[in-house]
DNA sequence: ATGAAAGCGCTAACAG
DNA sequence: CTGTTAGCGCTTTCAT
């Protein structure tokens, strides 16, 4: 059997309480105690149940990550960042795919909480009013990544999806291109939202007439979207709502036998690997993945330790703007 | 206060013995008082804690997956099979990123096991008798993936790295090549290894001589790897430990002024994503990843429900070269 | 078929 | 500073 407090206790002479002070770092015990309980723990192999420490003090070790799918390229980055700063902080992390699926995604969230996590990082699709309530009644912390919601009570970690899909959609339009279309995301999506926002208001701002045409996030859905456009016009450039969708898109151009960025240049968002891989190399929004997931679980333990009280706090961190081959002419910054 | 068991079996007017029995399906509780439980559940709202449960009963309703790194293209789909797998069977997933480091790998699992995970599927590194010993006196279910270990009293589950890689060289080989070289991953790993030595049998015995290099899985080690070698010879054939090298290689060809496959064919291993999306599409072995997860998940459950006496189960899952545009020719087998 | 009681491994007052 | 005593929420004998 694997040694318990007891073992430990009975072996270094003293009673259980003082064991406990020793795992937990209490500061009031006498370093000689400290120094025999730490042999005997040495001695005996001992390390303490997360479990029943869990129990006993109804405090957790855990986190709970929730996203859509780590299939998708820009969310490994994202998670990675999570899981190490989780265990940078001494904890260990559940994962689940939700498929941008509401149901599936409440599944998933009792199940965490019945496992008693200390918070939840969630990367959520829709979330109304109501569904924001019901994540309150839950009384654990939530941190909210890259899907944000006006005047939440949630901590909120993200780049200004509509700012840098607007700096996106002027550059194109800066080197001269005006039929430019977008290829958005779900529009359950909030981050899809913001950027097909930002695109249209940056064409109509610049008198130029948008065109949008609405898929899933993935390469796929970037590819029928683009070949289905082009069997009917020929726009010049294309902004699409992700890296996939935009790859996807790139290569319905060349099957069309057209050149990218010669006859339509095209930009993505989140420069997942793959945008630096592609050919031509593609353009696109750089999101700091995983700095967001680092943040993320800074913002969740502060609050698991007690910030209670604070406002919710919500985290703008930097995108930037890559220009490379898929796109045309000089970057106009320079 | 969220309800407990406790509070259940009063407001049922039954004890706390017979609500356990109702929440784990005991079939001797009569019909009249079940019902009443499940109306007090509802009614309050009640769900049990996981945590008290594996308290209490020494089982756990959690699995881990300790793997290299979740932001290689590959392991995504993997984790998201066991992902799906897990949550069917009712566990929840602890995650982890080890870098292929055999001190954070072992420090991973130390964790998991304190977070009493019932079982643990495991992409290590290197398995000297050593660690499989350690591995051993956990007295916890492992699953092995991929990276497979002669004779080990684990559950393993993965392609047949030997005869899939014999099998692409081979291919190479029929369609005329003879200056074929092999960029190696970490001779650390278990699967890279195997696929180098298929490589250098397969040269070997058809009286070619063996050229490799070795690297880490990523692009940037297929681009300079490539690149140092176009700077010595012209190779007519490159045959990559895994896409990610396989793509960085590519690269590195066109950047030399070279065209794949017209100077050099390349060929990969994993199937990964973008393998189909890069230009020319990259020729392959697919690698089953999804199903791998599935299956490893589903041995694993199986032992921790007590199939501790029978022999370690080693499940060799299917692998198919894909012939893509960067290799040239006609499939030999049609 | 149901209840009473002990206990899983640990923490947390409370004394002293 | 250290030990004693209760639990945390649930499962699991053992009676009945």
């Amino acid at each position: 059997m694997k040694p318990t407090i007891l073992d430990v206790a009975k072996h270094a002479g003293v009673s259980k309480a003082t064991v406990s002070r020793v795992i937990n770092n209490n500061p009031k015990v006498n370093n000689e105690i400290r120094e025999r309980v730490y042999a005997a723990i040495e001695e005996l192999g001992y390390h303490p149940s997360a479990i029943a420490r869990s129990l006993a003090s109804s405090t957790s070790s855990t986190l709970g990550l929730i996203l859509p799918d780590i299939t998708n390229p820009y969310f490994p980055v994202l998670a990675r960042g999570i899981e190490d700063a989780a265990h940078r902080l001494g904890y260990t992390l559940f994962i689940s795919n939700t498929d941008n699926d509401p149901k599936i995604e409440q599944e998933y969230i009792q199940k965490m909480v019945h496992q008693q996590v200390g918070g939840i990082i969630l990367i959520s699709s829709i979330l109304g009013e109501d569904k924001v309530n019901e994540l309150q009644e839950l009384q654990i912390p939530f941190v909210l990544c890259d899907r944000l919601i006006q005047g939440s009570p949630f901590d909120t970690v993200s780049i200004d999806n509509y700012k840098a899909s607007y700096e996106a959609v002027t550059r194109l339009i800066e080197q001269g291109h005006t039929r430019i279309c977008h290829l958005a995301g779900p529009s359950l999506v909030q981050s899809a939202e913001m950027r097909k926002q930002a695109y249209s208001d940056a064409m109509h701002e610049h008198g130029l007439e948008s065109f949008v045409r609405i898929g899933s996030f993935t390469y796929e859905a970037g590819y029928q979207l683009m070949d289905s456009i082009l069997a009917e016009t020929k726009p010049s450039a294309v902004f699409a709502a992700n890296d996939l969708i935009a790859l996807g898109a790139m290569n319905a151009i060349h099957n069309r036998g057209l050149n990218v960025p010669g006859d339509i240049a095209v930009v993505g968002c989140d420069d997942i690997l793959f945008a630096q891989m592609s050919n031509p190399t593609l353009s696109t929004i750089s999101v700091p993945a995983y700095q967001i997931g680092v943040t993320a679980v800074e913002l969740l333990v502060e609050r698991m330790r007690g910030v209670k009280t604070s406002e919710a706090r919500n985290v703008v961190v930097e995108h930037k703007f890559i220009q490379r081959e898929s796109m045309n002419g000089e970057d106009p910054r320079t």
